[in-house]
DNA sequence: CAAAACTATACGACCGGTCGTGCTTATTTA
DNA sequence: TAAATAAGCACGACCGGTCGTATAGTTTTG
């Protein structure tokens, strides 16, 4: 029963087109790629593909669930595993900052440009979508919290609109910015996730040494 | 000479043409916008677009400045005409929060929308938003500088930096949050601003009353 | 030798774009 | 004032190309 040559052919396949379709997604949207680019991008043949997934949709589908995947073992995975609280938060983000030299401003950021393509599609994918940034916003929300606690927040704050403001002023500088200027992209997605964090704790030796 | 039917005509179908584009692209993605559904929208055929454009990329350049004549006169215009300092800062802000509950998080925001989709997409179009945003931030940060001089920014701030996250912020978390939640979108978009205009006059008896 | 993975081919629908024609309307002419 | 002219505008039919999808056949693999 193990298969395991016979499957893991498939499996392998299923998986490369995956992270061919998120690459391709983020270059023309995810709706703006196209099965055929894809096939030839694989080198395969475009019928092949609905043997994975029977329609298109469907492959959209599991292109979101891949881009989550990618986006967990990147960024959420390291910082989950940083001491916790204030330093815990930092490292996320320090991990998040390096992900958008390295990846968002070279290519642009797939789930920045699929979230804005359908905000205003209703349907499946747009669900899907909803499911994951509510996640993350939950997941970000909980970090926030747990700094709080080491950080004496001020009471005022919204915690939630707080979570919101780190993810999408990261994104949404750093990509907006790009178009304008490339260089001052990393400055800016930098520069306004570490005020963002020294709002949060105004004891600046809880923060890491060495930030400008 | 004055030809004033003749003309008329044209300049107004022409006009009601763009104003269409606008809202469609905002729904489909501008490059996702067929000539067919423009037509079908406009109940016109679909080859007397073409008498006015001479092909489809010189209609989205010109959807894109119609969409810039639209955003200066219901946001730049009302802002400008404010006091200056920090209460004209407010002031458009306020106008842009109001237009957000009023627009933008029931239909979408056009810039957004199409400002990611062709992020990844060299060309014309992707050089005009270009342009567009640039004006916006050199818009942004001479407003900034102008409540700088009555409010005393902390000496560390990045002015192009903070215009750029007062433009940047506004859209995208409200756009975001409106996929998960639809009414925390408002208040989102209303305490981020506010925060950052707090920030900007640590004086409260500068800022408007009656604000929460 | 099955069975799974893949290819080749064809289809209907829709895309942006072109062409020739008729209608509307302002200007010119008598 | 009334007919004639001409220009602008809009229309329907149609083109080549590409899209997603279905079906039948071929290659690969344990």
């Amino acid at each position: 029963m193990t298969v395991d040559g016979r499957l893991a052919r498939g499996d392998r396949a299923r998986s490369a087109a995956l992270d061919a379709a998120v690459v391709l997604a983020t270059e023309v949207g995810l709706d703006g790629l196209s099965l055929a680019r894809l096939a030839d991008t694989l080198g395969v043949s475009k019928s092949g593909l609905f043997a994975h997934w029977r329609s298109k949709e469907a492959l959209q589908l599991a292109t979101v669930d891949r881009a989550v995947e990618q986006w967990q073992e990147r960024i959420v995975g390291p910082g989950l595993h940083a001491p916790a609280g204030v330093r815990r938060l930092w490292a996320l983000h320090q991990a998040r900052i390096d992900f958008y030299a390295a990846h968002v401003l070279p290519g642009g950021c797939f789930f920045a440009s699929t979230d804005f393509e359908y905000n205003a599609r209703p349907g499946p994918v747009r669900d899907r979508l909803a499911e994951v940034f509510a996640r993350w916003a939950t997941f970000l929300e909980r970090l926030v919290r747990e700094a709080v606690d080491a950080a004496e927040l001020p009471a005022d704050t919204d915690v939630p609109l707080l979570a919101y403001e780190i993810d999408a002023l990261g994104i949404a500088a750093a990509m907006r910015s790009r178009l304008v200027d490339p260089d001052a992209a990393y400055r800016h997605a930098r520069q306004g996730l570490l005020n963002r964090l020294r709002a949060l704790c105004p004891d600046p030796t809880l923060l890491p040494e060495g930030l400008s």
